[in-house]
DNA sequence: TGAAATGTTGGGGCG
DNA sequence: ACGCCCCAACATTTC
């Protein structure tokens, strides 16, 4: 009995050993040479300097595990289908695993590369790794895809009862002979000119770390979530999202984990069901970046293709360093610098504020959310901005303009959130905290605060922004 | 997964 | 005792 030749599982947005379909197939079959290659020409969007950070890390955990098991991780950069071929060359591979991606590049990019590999003698086998359910086999009466949440959600909701992780358990690997790979650190993925991941240290990327947010967040995160989500001071959210970024952990994974939570009675179920529609906003996302790939630069709404957006530097300077003068959007802006992430409520709030209050194109502030967000997702990060901007597939009306004052008192109405990441105002009252350009001038100097000086001016007024973008709104 | 403007109602102060 | 007014509280509509 002679072993069959080494399969190449090549991974991608799929940084982990369990319910990995890709692995879990070649595992089975023969041995394996876990492949990842560090393509920055063609392809996908180019990764952010966030979401390099967090690959890094994941990697290197990924790596650690797969040489526990004796099948080290090949690193390779290079064009990936070139990449493919050598690998397949030097090792004598006869097959190529991999998890699908549904971006329009991605898709592009791995059609070539399976029809080349193909043509050359490679067997490919690729896999749904990534999603709930495949985009093409979630479709209205109609038989097109949906375009609108609610009853997308309810058709989703309604085809994933028994949704289980392919296999939870770890593979039994074996590894082929070691090729040749490239050290980790020689891929600058670390962050320079500036290096301002010194507030990341929270996270723990890789599949042991995205096991234990999912298993602190059904310990005690799952019991508030309908309101506690909302809350941006009082960490109440899964924290899951830069996992499930990387694939560090499987939706089926969460899907199940939720299930089973609810079944045990540790989950009230209304709360259970409020974090797996937060999922099938993932879900959606995905969806429609499958079926409708313009949008990874146009809006939905093709009404919004002139849209009169101003050029406001200076504006959009303030909002990225978090100094706009108004708590809430500088509160979020500064989280976000720190540690990679921000929180929903708080992403809706200052996504409202660029769009609507300073009329920013939504394309400036995806583009910054896409480089320091450690989560940065290309459907998610584009539909959520579309949403907010009211050019999205079911966004928001065009008229809801968030009003940062009114968001902040009723999210944030201890002011805790503000008071930890706008320090400089920590000490007023929380009557004041959110508005400190209407406080008693007592009140400012007796909480240090010296508007101009200390802490910003609001750098617009909210009442004239509102009424101005109402007006530009109103002209489509 | 808004907010503001406008409309309606009902209780209490007051002549 | 009664009606008028005020306005908070809530509801509806409009942007």
């Amino acid at each position: 009995m002679s072993t069959p030749p080494p399969a190449v599982v090549w991974f991608r947005n799929d940084l982990r050993l369990r319910d990995n379909p890709a692995l879990a197939a070649a595992a089975t079959r023969g041995p394996i040479i876990p492949l990842f290659i560090l393509d920055d020409g063609g392809g996908p969007r180019a990764l952010g300097a966030a979401s390099r950070w967090w690959l890094g890390r994941s990697l290197a955990a990924l790596a650690s595990e797969l040489a526990a098991l004796g099948a080290p991780l090949i690193l390779r950069r290079g064009p990936c289908l070139q990449v493919l071929r050598d690998v397949a060359a030097e090792s004598g591979a006869r097959t190529a695993y991999w998890n699908r991606q549904y971006d329009a590049a991605s898709i592009a990019r791995d059609t070539e590369i399976k029809a080349a590999l193909t043509d050359e003698g490679l067997d490919c086998h690729t896999y749904n790794g990534s999603l709930l359910h495949e985009p093409w086999k979630v479709k209205t009466s109609a038989g097109g895809p949906y375009r609108v949440f609610t009853p997308y959600w309810r058709a989703v909701r309604a085809m994933s009862a028994n949704l289980a992780p392919a296999a939870g358990v770890l593979p039994a690997v074996v590894g082929a002979a070691t090729l040749r790979s490239e050290r980790l650190g020689s891929w600058r993925l670390h962050p320079c000119q500036p290096d301002w991941s010194a507030g990341f240290g929270d996270w723990r990327p890789g599949e042991a770390g995205a096991m234990a947010r999912l298993d602190a967040f059904l310990d005690d995160g799952a019991a508030d979530y309908v309101h506690g989500r909302d809350r941006p001071g009082a960490e109440r959210t899964s924290r899951l999202s830069p996992h499930l970024r990387f694939g560090e952990i499987s939706p089926h994974r969460v899907w199940a984990a939720v299930q089973s939570a609810v079944a045990r009675g540790d989950a009230p179920e209304p709360q259970a069901e409020a974090f797996l529609r937060e999922l099938g906003w993932r879900e959606f996302n995905h969806h429609l970046l499958f079926h409708f790939p313009l949008i990874q630069t146009n809006g939905f709404n093709p009404r919004f293709a002139d849209f009169a957006w101003r050029e406001d530097t200076e504006g959009l300077n303030a909002w990225r360093g978090g100094r706009t003068g108004f708590p809430i959007v500088d509160a979020g802006m500064r989280q976000l610098w720190a540690t990679g992430w921000m929180h929903n409520r708080v992403r809706m709030i200052a996504a409202s504020f660029l769009v609507k209050d300073l009329m920013v194109d939504w394309r400036r502030g995806e583009a910054w959310f896409w480089d320091t967000l450690l989560d940065a997702d290309l459907a998610n990060n584009v539909c959520g901005w579309q949403w907010v901007a009211g050019c999205g597939a079911d966004a928001a009306p065009y008229f809801r303009v968030f009003n940062p004052v009114l968001q902040g008192e009723k999210f944030d109405p201890s002011g805790d959130y503000v008071r930890r990441w706008v320090p400089e105002l920590a000490r007023l009252p929380n009557a004041c905290i959110h508005q400190p350009w209407r406080a008693e001038s007592d009140i400012l100097a007796a909480a240090g605060v010296r508007l101009g000086e200390t802490y910003p001016f609001p750098i617009v007024d909210h009442g004239e922004a509102r009424n101005r973008a109402l007006a530009a709104y109103e002209r489509l």
